[in-house]
This record gives C-alpha cells, sequence and structure tokens, in this order.
DNA sequence: ATTCAAAATGTAAACGTTTAGACTTTATTC
DNA sequence: GAATAAAGTCTAAACGTTTACATTTTGAAT
C-alpha cells in the first residue's frame, strides 16, 4: 500500500507538500496540486487514517456504544447518530457492549483506545461512578437513556416513571380494572421505573398490583409469547396488559389470539417503545412513544459540541417525556 | 490522557517492558509486572489503538459495510459479522453506505484507511471493476450477496432467481392463476432477478406476467401499501402476489385487509427474506428464507482467513439456495 | 536591476506504540 | 566460585502522518 513518502518521490516534492494536497491545505500551486493527485490516482494512495489520528489526535469519527444490532429500538438510536456523523462528515464507529458489565466496559474502552472524542453510550451494566470516569476522560461522552445526577447536562433520558403513570391512565380511563403487566427479567432501571409509575397510579385510584399480576421473561416477542403463557397458565384474571415493550406487546397478543382473546374486545394491550413494527402488526398497537431516533440526533449533536448547550433546567439533564399513540389494541371496557 | 512512556516512567522501567506487559508478553518479571499493572491502573492508562495500529499494520478489527442499519436485513447481516468478531476478539467497524455509488465508495475507503484487514462488504451500486480493485487491495475483503465471477471465492451470495422460481413452483401449485408482482423500484440486481426466475416458471406453465402486474415502490413497509394501493387501482385482476420482501409483504397485506380482501382466501401473498417480524405478522408470513445471519458468519469467516476455503466448487462461489417457509399467507385457490 | 512581500515548498520533529537486538541480572551446574 | 544458560530489561529505529518554522521562488513595484 502506498505512502505518502512513496506519492512524494514520484511527483518530486516533500511530504509536506503531499499532506497539503491530501488536506486540501491553502499553500500549493495549482501545477503541484494537480501533478500530485494524479499521482495519487495512479498509485491508488489512501492516506493511514491511523498515523492521521496518532499526531492530530482527531479520529473524525463518531462512536456509539448499543447492545445490540438486531433489536430494532437500538438500530433506531444507531441510526439517528449516524445521520448526525454524515452530516458531519465523520464516521460511525459501531461498538456493540451486549449488556453485560465487562462487554460493556469493553465497548466503552475500544472508543477510547480509539481515540473517539465523541462518543453516544448506552449502558445498563455499568456502575455510575465508572461511568463518570469515562466521562470524565472523553469529554465527549453523552449517556443516552440513563440519568446520572453528577453529569446531568451529559444525559439524556426518557421519564420511564411519567410513561408507565400515562399507560395506567390511559388502561384506567378505558375503564379496566383488572390489570397484569408482562415485564422484562432483565434486572435494569426501565421496567422497573415504567411498573413503578403504572403502580403508583393504580394505587392512587384504589387498586392494586399483586405480585402474580407481574410476569416476566425476555424482552423480545418470543419472550412476550411465553410471558402470556404464563399469565393464562395462571388464574390470575385480567382484562388488560401493560407490556414492557413493543416486542413483547406483539408476542403477547399473537399469543393470546391463539388462545382464542380477541385484542382488544377480550384484552386490551399497550406497549412501549413505538417501534415501525407496532404500525404494522394487526391490531395496531396502542403504544407509548419513545423518541428515540429524535434523542440519539440530539445525543450526537450534544457529543460533537454542536449544540450550545441549553443543558440542564432543573438539574434534570435533557428529559424526554413518552407520548400515547392510541391505535387499536386497547379499547373500552366492554 | 497517559501514554505509554509515563507509565513507564513512573514504574522506572523502560517503554518496551510496558509494551510487554500490555500486550501479555512473555520477558518480563512476576514483581514487575505486578508494579505495571498496577500504575497502569492508578494512571488509567489506556493504550492508543492508533500508534499500536501503525507499528503493527493490523486493526483488530473487523469491517462491515452496509447501506442501512434500520433495515433488520442488514441489522441481521451486521449480527452475524459482530458475532464472529467477537468470537475472535475484535470490535465491529461499521460503516454505512446507503445505496449509492459515492457512498459505498466511500464506506469501503473509510474501512482500507484504517487498514482494516479483513471486511465484509454489501455493495451494490460499485461496479464489478471497482469492486476488485478493493479486493486486489485487501486480501481480507469478501463480498456478500453479489457474484463477481473473477473474485469467484471471495462471494457469498443467495441463488435470487432460483428463489423466485420457487415460489412461482409454490403459488402455481395452490392453483393460482392470476399472479401479480410488487418489486423494488430501485434497480440493483436483486428484484430483477427473483422476477425473471419467477416469470421463467410462469412461461413454462404457459403463464405470462405483463407489465401492469408488476407495481414498484420502495422496499419497506411502506411501500408495500403505496405500491398494493396502485395495484388496487389499476383493473389488475389476481389472487396471489409475490413481493420482493417481507417488509414490502407486510405492508400490502395491510393494505389488502383494509380495503376488504382477506390473506390467504382472498389473496394469497408469498414474501421474501425470512425476517424475524414474518413469523409474528397475522396472517404470519409465507416467504423465502435468507439465510442472511449464516452467510454474514460464513462471510466473516472467510475474511478473517479462519476458513480454509473450500472456495468455489463450481466457479460459483459461496452459493446459497432460499428455502421455502410456508406459514399462513398462502393457501389453495378457492 | 533591485527590493520586498507573498506564495510555494522543504526540513525535521513529534505523535505513541512495537520489536529486533544488545545488554544485564539471576539461577544452575559443576 | 566460575562458567554458562536462561530470564529479564533496555536502546533505538520504525510505522505514516501533520505542522511549525525555515527556506526558496515568484512576481509586482520601484
Amino acid at each position: 500500500m502506498a505512502t505518502i513518502k512513496d506519492v512524494a518521490k514520484k511527483a518530486g516534492v516533500s511530504t509536506a507538500t503531499v499532506s497539503r494536497v491530501v488536506n486540501n491545505g491553502p499553500k500549493v500551486g495549482d501545477k503541484t496540486r494537480a501533478r500530485v493527485l494524479a499521482i495519487m490516482a495512479q498509485l491508488g494512495y489512501h492516506p493511514n487514517e491511523n498515523a492521521r489520528a496518532l499526531v492530530t489526535k482527531k479520529s473524525q469519527s463518531l462512536g456509539v456504544v448499543i447492545p445490540d444490532l438486531t433489536d430494532p429500538f437500538f438500530a433506531s438510536l444507531a441510526n439517528g447518530v449516524d445521520k448526525i456523523a454524515r452530516q458531519n462528515n465523520m464516521q460511525l464507529l459501531l461498538s456493540t457492549g451486549s449488556i453485560s458489565e465487562e462487554s460493556e466496559r469493553q465497548a466503552i474502552s475500544f472508543l477510547l483506545e480509539r481515540r473517539c472524542e465523541s462518543i453516544v453510550v448506552h449502558s445498563k451494566k455499568l456502575s455510575d461512578q465508572e461511568i463518570i470516569e469515562f466521562a470524565n476522560k472523553i469529554p465527549g461522552l453523552v449517556l443516552i437513556d440513563r440519568f446520572i445526577q453528577e453529569i446531568a447536562d451529559k444525559c439524556i433520558w426518557l421519564d420511564n416513571q411519567e410513561g408507565g403513570k400515562i399507560a395506567a391512565r390511559h388502561l384506567l380511563s378505558l375503564g379496566h380494572k383488572q390489570l397484569a403487566c408482562i415485564s422484562s427479567k432483565y434486572k435494569i432501571d426501565d421496567p422497573a421505573l415504567r411498573f413503578k409509575g403504572f403502580r403508583n397510579e393504580l394505587t392512587e385510584s384504589g387498586l392494586s398490583l399483586l405480585a402474580h399480576h407481574i410476569v416476566e421473561d425476555e424482552p423480545n416477542l418470543q419472550g412476550g409469547e411465553v410471558a402470556t403463557q404464563k399469565l393464562l397458565a395462571s388464574d390470575t384474571k385480567f382484562d388488560a396488559i401493560f407490556v414492557y415493550n413493543d416486542a413483547m406487546a406483539i408476542g403477547a397478543i399473537s399469543t393470546l389470539e391463539d388462545n382464542g382473546f380477541k385484542v382488544p374486545i377480550d384484552v386490551s394491550v399497550i406497549g412501549f417503545d413505538d417501534v415501525l413494527l407496532s404500525r404494522y402488526s394487526r391490531p395496531k398497537l396502542t403504544t407509548l412513544h419513545y423518541p428515540i431516533e429524535e434523542m440519539a440526533e440530539f445525543a450526537a449533536q450534544l457529543a460533537l459540541g454542536k449544540i450550545s448547550a441549553p443543558a440542564t433546567e432543573q438539574g434534570n439533564g435533557h428529559k424526554y417525556i413518552p407520548r400515547l399513540v392510541k391505535r387499536e389494541s386497547t379499547s373500552l371496557k366492554t
């Protein structure tokens, strides 16, 4: 692979001049520029970005850490970041760190070691402390889907608890009284907060949510099916289900219908996230819109320092509120 | 950010020794190793991967070029590659090059400039010639979802034409005679080959496929809806539709049902790809399984040189055949 | 022609690593 | 305790760039 020296020698100029041509630098004559360009093409020269990053201390890339590529939710997140990266002529550096402490650490380290100066991190397992340390090392680190007080102005997050509350109000307003929940088996904050908000609202209405009203499984389509089977196998009576996310909700509806329940006639189902899929399932899913792509774009701009940082108003960081999207999977209690 | 020199100085050893510790090299005493390790932790030292890549000419990463993150098909592809990367302790370097010649070129160049030595490329727009040139520069480049004779043993591809043939046979065997097609508006090989295989098979059965039997749109859910609306708006009669991919097929079913058609009673619909979604739509989608994740894993291994390369048998490269998955969206003509 | 500023180009150090090869210390054997 | 092998450590060059600063060239103004 040709280097800048090869180009310089063949063009009869110094590497400094070639470098200026490569970077569209200012002080270089027209004929020289043309000659160098020609030779670059002839030699198939591609600058070594590692060398360049080493000396400039810039990586020209925007990093993003997510657990998993196949989950459409994270795909949207990554896509939002990618969009901003392109707008700024940078490339996406994607690092997957499936939800485990060690792999999240590795994923961030990977970016750090490449001296990626701006990164959007989704992390559920790392301790607050460790994330704060990373943030101190990387000025352009922002945290998405999580709130840590000490670095509030670098946090872009969704108020999950409020989401649970909104879901509860919706179901209650439809006249449902026997509520069940399908949750994720993973012990991260999100499900806990969603169901806390949900339960609080029920309590205010004099209803309660008992342990056997909540079943858990993997937060995906299959998990929704399995969880619903568990729910059906128990004696629990329910006329509405609040489900952790859309994928599970669709799995739940699938299983309910396979077992002779009509949604929403017999059971109302409400999901969370509003992934594209929810608009195309039958019945169309009522859910809470999680503006993840918008949040990701905001996060990316923040990471790149493109935003003059309205920062934290109430010390809340950048908080987003989910929005109820009424479709067809919930209806008035019959 | 601490460098190897800082660590060396503080530990009272040379950078060579620190380097050996960092890389788990052999010739270093136990007490020294322990001391260096301690100091590394204390200083929060993270090796500069750019410098390392510069001198070793190894990037420790596995590249993948895909058009888009939000398409579940490509997400699966990337996921397959990611899986192999992890197995080999490498990180994924993902480069998106939405389907345009220039952005595909940029995406590959990005990887090349980082001296990523193994890359899995999905490219539809670059000319054969240009891809061959890249392949010559990068020994570890493999091409997925496309076949180029000159680099046959680096190609992992699916026989789309055979897929079209299988779809046609299936529909014919169910007694359908009035076939329509919904295609992608993008002029790449895949739809062309799928419908060529489909048409050929019809011709053999004495049926024909005329221009007005084929409508095109964006290859996504919305596109499927729009295309179906076009089909309904025309006078074309049809009792079965072969759809370019699952996303469009689900959009199509959605629109058909909104217009009073029952699937599969009134119209059979067959998709292509077998994305996860197809198992959860209602009715469950009959489709052709595209083993993209398996192919991606194979491609990644090939790129990494982990496979002793059974290479090309018939000069066909690594060819995969789609498999019919019968579910609920097709049925006997009533 | 001479002067001088501006433009073009070159020189060389620096970025943070790895790794041959040289050197030093330690342990083993007699 | 000498000889030697083995283990540990260091020195210094190299990787491919960028970029201050120095130098040369050009051309306009006199």
